[in-house]
DNA sequence: GCCGAATCCTTGATATTTGAAGTAATTAGC
DNA sequence: GCTAATTACTTCAAATATCAAGGATTCGGC
């Protein structure tokens, strides 16, 4: 009854730390190289697999923000001529987001080196290592988004 | 060429992943259950394990956060009579922050629980799993601290 | 086809965080 | 013991994020 029973604070804090230190690195790198931010680049990055493009909502789930975020990010964007907005044909309501030509050329840029950086970062780990690792948060993840008895 | 060269960006977006999903899963049960956030709670737990107090600088290191942030979390926390500042004897320039006895006792109830949630949300994995990840994330925070060459 | 409930998004007020610049105090080198 | 450089913190404005409320539209029965 010592340090067992903390093993899951300790862990959980140093996920944190790391993350947080990850995201600081890429985030300043992004800036001093892109003039861009790590926001930034994750909503672009999920426009680039969405060759259709996606709706607002649809963003504002996969980038883990809230939606009046997300408005905001779009709008900035679109303002760079980045990515373009338009209403859904189908649906009135709903906008849909795209990137531009531009903005595939930027994002491409950017994309290669976040690559080298992450790669760089990661190189610490064995690729099989990575995979493990990768699995288990995957577990934790599924925990977390379903709410989860006590064990 | 495929798949495998993504692996470590498969890896940092499943680690960013994971920790933003258990910080808001944190940082809004705080808020149901005890009207505090994870900036609050981080900030009370770095001062609880310093029975001496910590000055303003020494907590913005350890909770990854900005100075101006941490005078901003310090002065609400004040106000709430949760901690104390006073400037230093042995160097005006600096406060030290200490935990006042309300701030310990709100501090304990919110850990007991805080500890709950983070053994419940982990304990998809076992004990010795925990400590592998724990180990690995290590390596790659120590990578991050240090410039690093490419391998 | 029509009404109430649910959706999709935007807005506007707030909250939080950062970053740069400013102030006060200390230290180091003469 | 001065003075420049450094350090510790605060301040203020700007960047970002959340949240609740509101407008438009669509959907699900009737």
């Amino acid at each position: 009854m010592k340090t067992a029973d903390h093993e899951s604070l300790r862990l959980w804090l140093r996920l944190f730390t790391t993350t947080t230190l990850v995201e600081r690195q890429l985030d300043s790198a992004l800036k001093r190289d892109f003039n861009s931010t790590l926001p930034r680049f994750d909503l672009l990055a999920q426009l680039q697999r969405a060759p259709d493009g996606l709706r607002m909502g649809e963003l504002s789930d996969r980038t883990l923000t809230t939606g009046g975020n997300v408005t905001w990010l779009v709008r900035a964007l679109e303002a760079e001529k980045l990515v373009t907005r338009r209403v859904s044909p189908t649906d009135k309501r709903a906008a849909i987001v795209r990137l531009t030509a531009a903005g595939r050329r930027h994002f491409a840029q950017m994309a290669q080196a976040h690559e080298r950086w992450i790669t760089d970062i990661f190189s610490a780990l064995s690729n099989h290592e990575q995979g493990v690792l990768h699995a288990r948060l995957g577990v934790v993840k599924d925990r977390v988004r379903s709410p989860g008895r006590s064990s």
